[in-house]
RNA sequence: GGGCCUGUGGGUUAGCUUGGUAUACUUGCGGCUUUGGGAGCCGUUGACCCCGGUUCAAAUCCGGGCUGGCCCA
């Protein structure tokens, strides 16, 4: 898709499904309107089910940070001076601290994590919370793409060694796949370059998808900060033996671009596409009613939204008087997983009509295998969408081995031998930008595609949104 | 940081050159009627980004501002 229509197409999408109200006046913050917000809180709440199971303690920091100790840690306040919020009055006094809007937790957090953490039994330390950040982006704006207000989950855990920290990014790395598969998104994990990492990271781990417009959508990242930030904010803990050590610390967040990105992997023609595992409604019953037949139509519907909801299916019974026809177009644009008609002719059948939204396919249920019915449509559903984009995000992935003829819509996988010259080098001449190498290493062997050097492993490079 | 464009009911828009009652579609609301892929009819609410200037008269012309968008560094 070209990138005038992707924008267009995006942009309807977000507008007739009712996601966001980006009317606001203040540009890059937009308004959660009840649908958008809808599933924007589906998906916070598996978030929190994974961290809670995974022994997370949910925890909430204030909005706002001081100067000072914003300024600790002077990687990160180099990242991010240009693009913070300052509060520099209260009332009509000009306050001698000003106060850094968050952009993201760590100088927040950190400075109180030195006072909780004492011994090796605190640790390891692991909290998350789900907040709203400020960034105050230059570039283009778009609803859930890039935006200035940002909704998100961090986490941010402690620990008493390199290796206990590395183990948090695996687990990290095990529930970002468990929320990948419940919403259905394909992604990659790359390295991000050392020009391209978290400020104040040791390494950060970039979470990418790709849309139609042939370019990758970072969705979060995953960080190890190793002692970066522990020697600055002191945060320490003292051991078996007595000795007084840094934590080693570790993040992991994904924003409210999930809901972007759910919108441009499965979207189509038709508006948006749920997965049925955060849709809001799972599924909608449309009643077909008719003054030509004396069956109680919509007693009918009620009792089989009743029964779906009894069984704790998210079900909406659309009993509204706009004709049938109107009604598919709406919750189709919406991406009602699953829509179930009932007319006369069903009941007198014993049957539930059904229509997918992620294939159109449609068919019949028996009415007294309605549960277990619909509940293997809406898992067969998830897993086909799971599976189509995973195919498409393969599809576009080309391999090249020179700087001429490259695929401009393509995520490019190519031979790099790591060094900021040639790195620099390719993005420069090609204007892609490296994402890293994977996180699990892939088989390769090749040669570097600026100076030629024989590699082993391979780079993967994209056009980003 | 530099350049270009833009602004009219909730949404999409016509009108602007050549100043004079603001157009249409859609949505919303009320009613009648209807319901297996966007029904029809009737009625109705609702707008010229802001400030100043020119003029008998400004959506329209001029100046300034604000907003939004695009391109380049």
């Amino acid at each position: 898709m070209k990138e005038d229509d992707f924008a267009d197409w995006y942009l309807d999408i977000v507008e007739k499904a009712n996601l966001s109200d980006k009317r606001y006046p203040i540009k890059g913050m937009n308004v959660w309107t009840p649908y958008g917000w809808k599933i924007m809180r589906q998906i916070d709440s598996y978030i929190r089910q994974e961290f809670d199971a995974t022994d997370h303690d949910e925890v909430c920091f204030p909005l706002m940070i001081p100067e000072d100790q914003f300024a600790k840690e002077k990687d990160h306040i180099k990242g991010f001076d240009e693009e913070v919020y300052w509060v520099t009055h209260a009332g009509l006094n000009e306050l001698d601290v000003r106060l850094v809007v968050r952009p993201t937790s760590e100088t927040a957090m950190y400075p109180m994590f030195s006072l909780w953490i004492r011994s090796h039994q605190d640790l390891p330390l692991k909290t998350y919370q789900i907040v709203n950040t400020f960034r105050y982006e230059t570039k283009q704006t778009r609803p859930f793409i890039r935006v200035r207000e940002i909704h998100f989950f961090e986490s941010h855990t402690c620990h008493v060694s390199e290796e206990d920290a590395q183990c948090q990014i695996e687990e990290d790395i095990e529930i970002l796949e468990r929320i990948a598969k419940k919403i259905c998104l394909p992604y990659m994990l790359c390295i991000r370059t050392d020009w391209d990492k978290f400020p104040g990271a040791h390494y950060t781990v970039g979470i990418d998808t790709s849309m139609p417009n042939g370019r990758t959508l970072q969705m979060g990242s995953i960080h190890h900060y190793r002692t970066n930030f522990s020697i600055p904010y002191d945060i320490t803990y003292e051991d078996e033996n007595g000795e007084h050590k840094h934590v080693h610390q570790t993040t992991f967040g994904m924003s409210e671009r999930l809901v972007g990105a759910l919108i441009g992997v499965h979207g189509d023609d038709n508006g948006l596409v749920l997965p049925p595992g955060i849709a809001p409604f799972q599924v909608v019953i449309i009643p077909i009613v008719s003054k030509k037949t004396t069956v109680d139509v919509m007693g009918a519907a009620r009792e089989t939204a009743k029964v779906l909801a009894d069984a704790g299916i998210r079900v909406k019974l659309d009993d509204s008087d706009a004709r049938p026809g109107n009604k598919y177009y709406e919750w189709e644009m919406k991406g009602v997983p699953l829509r179930l008609e009932l007319g006369g002719r069903d009941i007198e059948n014993g049957v539930v009509s059904f229509a997918r939204r992620d294939t159109g396919e449609k068919g019949t249920i028996d009415a007294k295998d309605l549960v277990p019915g619909v509940r293997m449509l809406l898992d067969v559903i998830s897993e086909d969408m799971l599976a189509k984009a995973e195919e498409i995000q393969r599809s576009r992935i080309a391999e090249i081995d020179s700087m001429e003829d490259i695929p401009q819509d393509k995520i490019l996988r190519l031979g790099w031998c790591g060094c900021p010259e040639c790195g620099h080098r390719f993005e420069d001449t090609t204007e892609f930008k490296i994402l890293g190498f994977p996180y699990h290493p892939e088989p390769f062997s090749g040669k570097c595609i600026v100076c030629g050097k024989p590699v082993d492993k391979a780079a993967y490079a994209a056009h980003t949104m």
